[in-house]
DNA sequence: ATTGACCTTGCAGCGCACTATAAGGTTCAT
DNA sequence: ATGAACCTTATAGTGCGCTGCAAGGTCAAT
């Protein structure tokens, strides 16, 4: 299988595929005589992978910890376990900051500090702002 | 008040103030003979605007937004307003996003598919994140 | 006259995950 | 033999908001 076929099989650009094996994502591939880069249906595997971890909010640096743990033959589920609990209290707190931050647009929006006109006072630039 | 000054009264560094003034958001100040840049108290405040509008998760190119419309001696509670409803409405998707990737996150983390010793069968790489 | 603290410019680099482009080589069918 | 479709590499650019550096100019005190 070649590159196109793999970029294909998987749903990537080929230029992406490239750029994961340059960032150690994947390895590099067995090439043709030509310098064509041969793929395995294992490959197909590994790109599988990444999507559906990229999808769940890992970073490709996580992704590659995760596939070096398992190309070590090491079992890779208390690793990404612990993984996923980072995520969770990541997701967590950038929640709880969006809903700090929403409280504060909502009380700020209906806010009614400048003129009629919607100009605020005294050389100010915008009141629902500069009034935190 | 040398940029130094302003850095000081505003708590940024001076390389974001120069940074801004490339980017319009603060108009180019008088310059000494010397070439030192030279600002008056009404920078402080803009600044400042900067700032809390910043905390408010609005974008450099927003603010610059906000301020164009403020230069040009319009009133700008309206375009605040619909711009914070914009952002009202990205925060709510991105909670909305957060929320499902947590759900997703939190069952499969849960899940038991893999042997024993943490190693899944068939080849797979990890089976929490494949069996979706 | 020299030190030290300030100021100037322009340019490069960060992290993230790619995408795009140029300039060339290969493979296969016609 | 020619063309299309594929492949190769290296390099630069994207958006965001800065930060850091080098190489020099200025200003006040000593």
């Amino acid at each position: 299988m070649k590159i196109g076929q793999l970029a294909t099989a998987t749903g990537m650009s080929t230029g992406t595929i490239r750029y994961y094996e340059s960032e150690g994502v994947v390895p590099p591939p067995v090439r043709t005589d030509s310098g064509y880069r041969v793929y395995a249906a294992d490959d197909i595997q590994r790109l599988d992978f990444v999507s559906k971890a990229k999808r769940l909010g890992l970073s490709l640096r996580e992704i590659k910890g995760i596939l070096q743990v398992h190309d070590r033959d090491e079992p890779t589920r208390g690793h990404v376990r612990s993984l996923m609990d980072e995520k969770l209290e990541q997701i967590d707190a950038t929640m709880a900051e969006l809903a700090e931050l929403r409280t504060r647009l909502v009380a700020l929006r209906g806010r009614d500090g400048d003129t009629e006109d919607g100009r605020p006072t005294g050389g100010q630039i915008c009141s629902i702002i500069e009034d935190v």
